[in-house]
Formats: C-alpha cells, structure tokens, sequence
RNA sequence: GGUCCUGUGGCCGAGUGGCUAGGCAGAGCUCUGCAAAAGCUUCCACAGCGGUUCGAAUCCGCUCGGGACCUCCA
C-alpha cells in the first residue's frame, strides 16, 4: 500500500506521487520570531517532522525548507498599523535584529529539545527582501497588482475572474467564494487605498516611525505578509513542488495568497499536496493569540503556568501529539499530558530493554500465533503511517508489543515463544519507528559512569541488607533515592535496576 | 451571516457498516518482606430522535451541543 495523504486542496486521501522522484520538495510556514513559541506552535512543528522523517524513511530524498518570519507583520489593533518586531524591539529596547535572533535562538532550542530535525534550508524573510521584490515586480507587470501611495496591493478580483476561467478561482484551497468574502469583510487600515477589500497588500509603504525598512522601487517599506512564502519556496523548491504544510489557522488568508501570487508569476499552482495540521485547543478553544490562553514552551518545560500542574518535559509533549491523529483538534489538559508522561516512560523502558536484548538463536516459534501476532503489529506500522500518517494507531499497536515484551521480560512468556527472525525483526522495526520515524528519545540526564557506579554500590548495599532481612537498611536506601529523585526496582530474577525521572 | 469541521466510556484519544483500538485513571488477582514496576482479569461508550440495512459508533435526515476560518494567529 502506498502513502496516501490528504489533501486539503482536493479535499481527499491522495496518493502520494513526487514530481520527481525520489526527490521531494516540502515546504512548512515557519514561526514568526517577533515572540516565545507557545504549546500550539510546537504541533505542526512536530507534525512535519514525522512527515519528513516518515519521507525519508520511505526512502525519499526530501529538501524540507521551513522559513523564518523576521521582517515583521503588521499587527492591526487599533488604529495604527504597526510592524510588531519593531513595536517590540522599543519596548525592550533592542535592536529589531537583535530581538529577532534572541527569539530565533530560542525557537531552536526548543526544536531541538523536542528533538525535531532541522530543516534543510532555513530562510528568513529580511534575507530575501531583492526575491520578494522581484517578484512583486512581476506581479505587477502582468497586471494583477498596483501601486498606491507606495504601497502595491493583489487585485483579487482581477486574479478571480481570469483564473476562474482556468479552473483556478480565488478560494479553491479553503473553498471560499471570492462573492461572498466582499460583504464580510472587516474594515481594515488603509482600506481606501485598495481597489477591492478582498485584495492584500505585497508591499506596505513604512512610515516615519518604522524601524524595518527597505528601498524598493515603489519608496522604503517593508514586504506583505503572504509574499516571502511564495518568493522563497519557489527559490528553493522551484515553481512548482510536492508538498505545503502548515496549521489549518493558515489556509486562508495566507495559503490561499501565496497560491494567487505564485500561480501569476510562475503559471503554475505552487504545490501539489497541501497538508494541514489542526488546533491544540485549551478548555475547547484553541489555543492562540486570539484568545490570549497560549502557555509558552518555556513554561511548559519548568511548569511555571498557573494552569499547569506539573513541567512536562519536550518528550513528553512531543508523544502527547503522536496520540492524536494530525487533522483533529488536540485538547491540552494536566491529566491528559500526565497520562503521555506515563505511557511514554512505560514505552520507553520496554523498548529499551528489548532492542538490548540478546536472544539465543531459535529457527521456530514455541508459539506460533503469538510469533505470527507479532508480525502483523510490527508489519502494520507502515500501514497505518502511509494512511494519512495516522500516528496514534501505530502508537496502540506499540503499546500492544510493550504487553508482550514485558511479559517476556518477566518471563510471563518463554524467550522462545518468538522465533529469532521475529525477534530481529520486532527490534529492528521498534527502532526504525519508535527513534527514527517518531524521533522519540531518551530524555535521562546523561552521566559520566560515577553515578552509575555510585548507584551500583548502593544497589549492591541493599541487596546484602535484604538477604540479612535488614530491612531497616533497604528501605532507607530505597526511600532516599527515591526522595532524590532516582527509583529502585527489584526485578523479577533477583536483580536491582534504577531509573531517574 | 457565509464556508467547513465535530460530538466516542472518569479523562485523552483511534476507528474500515458486522470481529470490545490504545493510553491514563478505577477494581480484583499474581509476584513481593513491604513497595514500586510488570503481567493477567475486569468495570465504564459511541449526544438525541428518526431513516436506509439482515446488521450502524460508522451511511442519510432532523434536533441539540461544541469548535475552526471569514481579521494577526501554528
């Protein structure tokens, strides 16, 4: 069976074909680094990682470009339209660059806290202001933008009506009908210079005050919000590539410009497959800037949120998404991530301990149904991702080999139960899946072996205690590395085994 | 108002018309000096009302509820 995705533009399961494969072009809007990233920026940042991931496990060569917005948006409150970097950049008294890397560093620290793979290409809108220009330029030539009072606006209408001809209308990606879009429109800033509500700005004339600027042939400004999406992705992934991501909040407006301005320049609908991940929402509503219910990545790290009642740590949240199903609203909530905590630590210890384990060499399974049984969860791993990646059915398939590995483990279930191609297989399959595809990892602090043989010594201490019937002694030992943090187990065959939370 | 999504057991969440997803929590048992961990068993579902069907959580209709987008938003 082959990946199939949906497509948010046919509206379908499709199946996945590259245009040139095996090479796959894939583009994910990147965060804005006017600010902290909070807990719903982290979902399609995860999200596509899995997809890129998942890509190059199916042995895809994938160029993922994933942009960083630091030119800065305009922030429409009120009255003023002001450029928020450069609003911000005042209050703190930085410089806008400066504010824009000390949120960019932080954005990746957090990316890699969750383990996510870097992008291969990175780009940031102030670093291509000439492409951005040079693209409204054609726009204009062709006669789907104009200028007015320095600033160039999309002619929406212009684009609807030529493009609907070709089977191409304004609003085919989130299924909107340009005619109904122009009574609801809200009354924005500038209004009067636009020829039509619905057209957007690809160019904003800067005032005075504004701090990001930049000379262009219609005076200083600054880029519109939809242009370097479709500037950059066509420079790195060409006119036409294989996959757009991002969250569903995007669709429209943002997606549905970057379609308009990439289809006029390059006569060519920008991507093939559109994917788009859905809300984490908080109390049933999403969780954004709308509604001002964001809880940051920092805060969600050391728990420092008056709606928090615990830090949960980047593994944590980072499994918390793979349980859902990427197209479903996600809803936060303590005992739903203490319930991921725990599944994932269960997960974790299991797989650990099988993919080092060394079993001796068995042709055939003691028990061939469960041998068989084994087989079909390992072989449905790939199944379930090529449907649509459906992350949290391979996650209940784990969780049923996790049953059996510890009843392996405790010898519920003989060794030779399975036969060693199946073992081989089992390990090998967790491993692709559980650190490669899923890119789950071992968050334990990593130690020099001091500790390791601190906490053998103690072990051992304990162990002679026990077999005095000392148990006074043992119990101090447990309770006070517990107390520290670090948790004895007494295993089935005698054995002492600790780990650290 | 327009476009669209959604309503699953205490909580989070999968779900193809017929075969109890899974996780966490609860109960019982096994193991254990006691715990913890683990294993086994078990309780608790498909918003409501109709319809299609031999059979529906799954398809259709209506009612009620929730949400997203239409404006910056992942």
């Amino acid at each position: 069976m082959p990946l199939k995705v949906y497509n948010s533009l046919t509206r379908q399961k499709e199946v996945f074909q590259p245009i040139n494969p095996p090479y796959v072009g894939m583009y994910v809007c990147g965060p804005t680094v006017s600010g902290e990233s909070h807990l719903g920026h982290a979902r399609p940042f995860i999200t596509f990682d899995v997809v890129y991931r998942y890509l190059k496990f199916l042995g895809f060569k994938v160029r993922y470009v994933r942009n960083i917005t630091d030119a800065g948006h305009f922030e429409e409150e009120g009255r003023d339209a002001e450029d928020k970097i450069s609003k911000k950049a005042v209050l703190e008294k930085l410089e806008p660059m400066e504010l824009v890397q000390k949120y960019t560093n932080l954005y990746h620290w957090a990316m890699s806290r969750f383990n996510n793979l870097p992008p291969s290409i990175e780009p940031t809108a102030t670093g291509h202001i000439v492409e951005q220009i040079e693209m409204i330029k054609k726009i204009i030539a062709d006669g789907y933008a104009y200028e007015a009072n320095g600033s160039v606006y999309f002619d929406v209408e212009k684009y609807n009506t030529d493009f609907s001809k070709k089977g191409q209308p304004y609003g085919i990606l989130s299924g909107r009908v340009l005619e109904d879009q122009i009574e609801s429109t809200r009354e924005l800033d500038n209004q009067d210079e636009k020829r039509n509500k619905s057209d957007f700005a690809l160019w904003k004339n800067a005032p005075a005050e504004h701090i990001m600027r930049w000379q262009s042939p219609w005076g200083e400004g600054f880029p519109g919000w939809h242009i370097e999406c479709s500037a950059m992705s066509t420079k790195y992934l060409g006119e036409e590539f294989d996959i757009h991501g991002g969250g569903m909040d995007l669709q429209f407006p943002h997606h549905e410009c970057e379609i308009a301005q990439s289809t006029v320049c390059n006569h060519k609908m920008p991507a093939r497959y559109w994917l788009h991940n859905n809300m984490i929402t908080i109390n049933g509503k999403k969780m954004g800037k709308s509604y001002n219910n964001q809880i940051k990545l920092t805060e969600m790290f050391t728990g420092t949120h008056p709606m928090l009642a615990q830090a949960y740590s980047p593994q944590t949240i980072r499994f918390f998404i793979l349980q859902s199903h990427y197209r479903g609203t996600l809803d936060f909530s303590n005992e739903a991530l203490q319930a991921s905590e725990k599944a994932l630590k269960r997960l974790w210890d299991a797989y650990e301990w099988v993919i080092a384990q060394q079993f001796a060499d068995n042709s055939t399974a003691k028990d061939a149904s469960l041998d068989a049984n084994v087989v079909k969860l390992v072989g449905e791993f790939t199944e379930f991702m090529n449907d649509d990646l459906n992350t949290a059915k391979v996650l209940a398939n784990m969780f049923e080999l996790v049953s059996i590995i510890n009843s392996i483990k405790d010898k519920h279930i003989q060794a030779d139960a399975l036969s060693s191609a199946t073992v081989q297989l089992l390990q090998t399959q967790l491993k692709q899946f559980v650190e490669e595809v899923f890119g789950l990892k071992n968050e334990r602090e990593s130690d020099d072996g001091k500790l390791n043989g601190v906490l053998q010594l103690l072990i051992d201490i304990r162990k002679e205690a026990k077999s005095k019937k000392d148990f006074l002694t043992s119990d101090k030992i447990r309770n006070e590395l517990a107390a520290l943090g670090v948790q004895l187990k007494d295993e089935k065959d005698g054995g002492m085994s600790y780990s650290i939370s």
